[in-house]
DNA sequence: CTATTGGTTCGGAATTATCCGAACCATCCG
DNA sequence: CGGATGGTTCGGATAATTCCGAACCAATAG
């Protein structure tokens, strides 16, 4: 039973991994630990807890965990006469998550900003049938415009909820 | 004046460059050659002119070319009596863009599912001061909801517009 | 003081990503 | 045919990432 939920937790930090990896670049190590301390919760995960279910060394465990404390992504807590540390995530590390996206959007929005202005600037000197047609640039911010502001409502929304807790 | 745009043009493909390497995660020269055929636009860019301007060896230009091609992110015409290919982005290469993020919540969502799936079952064998809180997942999942919904409205709207032209 | 536990630091090994050069093919031109 | 043009393929060289081991430090326990 317990080992069961054992090996279902392995998998999931799998697989949690590989999607941290990509969504905030970390090292595969450093996303599985990110993941395991997400899946072990409130009772806090050791850093020998790391080192023995993740078959990694204590090296990189030392790196990593201090690297995600820096990203804010996780914290510790401690025990009374206990020298160990206790991680747990970051409280808003998911709202860490939806900013992050968010950003990804607005940085996009901007990008097709400087994009139009420079084809606005070009086609002053292009022939006339090579111009570039800026329809899609203006629908396209316009789409980014509104998608962002109805993500940020959002957001606000989730960051509130989040904060009453 | 035409030496001050192709200077800007320079800049915008470093620029956009490092946008697309992480967004797509491409290649350092090849989200070079994805920002410069799209700035260059309708008129075309030839793998000579890739080869010159972004000071890379033909060989990287091919492969790169070619991969973006499989990625369906360029395409390219020709012209009777030249054998050269004229690489422009694909019409819809902004459109997927949108799509990788609205796939990116999707997951995400997904995600969330299986973690709390996780969780509740983990509780079942945990002291009562263990066991995680589900609310947060519960508001986060309803967010990605709405958001990836909200999203996917305004996709359809621009891919519409995108297609009348 | 010595041993143990919990953790850090640093040098380098192993892996992976990225790019290049050289050799090559295919087509067209004269 | 021979040579130019446009492009591909493949075998590394180089650089960056990622991880490990060994040596080390700091705190506590005996």
């Amino acid at each position: 039973m317990q080992d069961e939920l054992h090996k279902t937790k392995c998998q999931l930090v799998e697989k949690l991994g590989v999607h941290f990896e990509n969504r905030d670049k970390l090292a595969p190590v450093e996303a599985r630990i990110l993941s395991y301390i997400i899946l072990t919760g409130k009772k806090g995960t050791t850093f020998e807890d790391l080192v023995s279910d993740l078959c990694a060394s204590k090296s990189t465990v030392s790196t990593h965990l201090n690297h995600l404390q820096d990203l804010k992504k996780v914290e510790y807590f401690t025990k009374t006469g206990d020298r160990k540390k206790y991680f747990v995530i970051n409280n808003d590390t998911m709202v860490q998550g939806i900013s992050t996206l968010v950003d990804q959007w607005e940085e996009q929005k901007q990008l097709h900003v400087e994009i139009m202005d420079f084809k606005i600037n070009a086609n002053k000197s292009l022939e006339e049938n090579a111009k570039f047609n800026l329809d899609f640039h203006n629908d396209y911010i316009e789409f980014l415009n509104e998608a962002t502001q109805s993500i940020s409502k959002l957001k606000t929304k989730i960051i509130e909820k989040n904060t009453k807790l």
